[in-house]
DNA sequence: CGCACCCTTGAAATTACTCAAGTTCAGTGG
DNA sequence: CCACTGAACTTGAGTAATTTCAAGGGTGCG
């Protein structure tokens, strides 16, 4: 469990891959002359916490590569995820208008990031109207994400809401390949019970909407249209 | 099922009792010649439809009384609240960001809103640091209630889902009382059928956690101490 | 008075949870 | 090279919670 963080320079910004998804898609380069404090390329094993909630926020973490969940402690102290955030995602946008965090952010695998430190942001946020317009957009995806999640994720039995997840995990990948989280944490993302996500992923293996890629049923292939159809609960 | 409106000007926001919590809080006088288009002052009925998902956004409505539920329509076309809107909050923030609403708005009850034109936003958000100072804060509220709504609505059982949107729902009053909406509204809320919905309200009732202040079970008092047992899953 | 509309309740069927073993697999050290 | 170990996944059986389908109240309004 560790964490590795080396400081980026403009040029890394320049040619990185990501900008267009990033809240620095479309700064100038008098913009990136505003930048005071150092931004550092961050990166982090599985099973890493980013930032705790209610702790002081001091960065905003836009992820590059992995994934990163934000989860809630519950009374009980088992956890409820809120929300997965992937590449183009930002982590603690909620810092920029609040200090502390709302939620623990975990890193799901290993995950690049970049951190960037509040004052960037307030900075920027001041003088560049362009940063401005890429904060409120990334205001609106995250809100949009929540409002989909709950929809999506919190409706329907435990067939409908696994499907959908699979769904969305999937994303816009052309082969329809992807990575599954521990069934704890997709029992903690569906609102089930680690052993009713661990059935319902079996019992999609077993009638081949689920392809095994690896031998610890982690990796799969997925037949999309009938994971639609059990989305829609038809079946 | 009919919808008022009438224009408001400049006085009528300086004498507002809302103002604290509004969009507008902070703004100076010179701020407020920068209103281009008129703000109207709107009261819906029960059961009016502000605005609907998809369709393209004009205004953004800051409500100041009344409850105003946040829908999704689910492919079954059983519709699922992904949040209340009630006074001092705003519905279709999204459309600041977006075009167009991300979901449906509906009045719960008897709902009274300020209606302010998008090109208002628009233009008080980039002469204005004031104004996008509230913009910024009510995006977080947003988010965050939105991230409640699943760490709290959308986990644990029945009663411990009842119990936290009971609490919700009266909200910091002192006298413990509470509107509660139809059985439909509450499951829909809580991702439960009706029924179950009925059910665990009526266990409420009997167990003395919940007092009539009706004959039509909408008006309770609450025993806040039982409820927060409840939502814990004690007893 | 009677029609709507919603809330309530019942009973059976289904779904999910709980508790308790097994199983598999990757990594470790002999 | 192989047995050991820990972590995560799987499965079973009984129980609890929820849904489903269906019927029966209550209240307000025309």
């Amino acid at each position: 469990m560790h964490v590795k963080i080396h400081p980026l320079h403009e040029n890394d910004c320049a040619s990185c891959g990501m900008r267009e998804q990033s809240l620095f898609a479309n700064l100038n380069s008098s913009d990136f002359q505003l930048i005071n404090q150092p931004i550092h390329d961050l990166v982090a094993e599985a099973h890493t916490t980013l930032f705790a909630e209610g702790s002081q926020g001091e960065y905003v973490f836009t992820v590059r590569k992995g994934l990163v969940k934000l989860v809630r402690y519950q009374s009980d102290g088992s956890q409820r995820i809120i929300r997965l955030v992937g590449p183009g995602d930002i982590a603690g946008l909620e810092t920029t208008a609040n200090a502390s965090y709302d939620s623990t952010a975990i890193a799901v695998t290993e995950v690049q990031a970049c951190r960037i430190p509040l004052g960037v942001i307030q900075r920027l946020e001041n003088e560049s109207p362009r940063l401005h317009q890429q904060l409120v957009r990334k205001w609106h995806e995250a809100l949009k994400t929540a409002d989909d999640f709950i929809a999506d994720l919190a409706s329907g039995n435990a067939r409908q809401r696994l499907a959908r997840l699979l769904l969305r995990l999937v994303g816009s990948d052309v082969n329809g390949q992807l990575m599954l989280p521990p069934r704890e944490d997709v029992g903690a993302m569906l609102g089930i019970t680690t052993e009713t996500a661990s059935r319902t992923v079996a019992s999609f293996r077993r009638e081949g909407m689920l392809i095994d890629m690896d031998r610890q049923g982690r990796f799969f292939r997925i037949d999309a249209t009938a994971l639609h159809a059990a989305a829609n609960g038809s079946e």
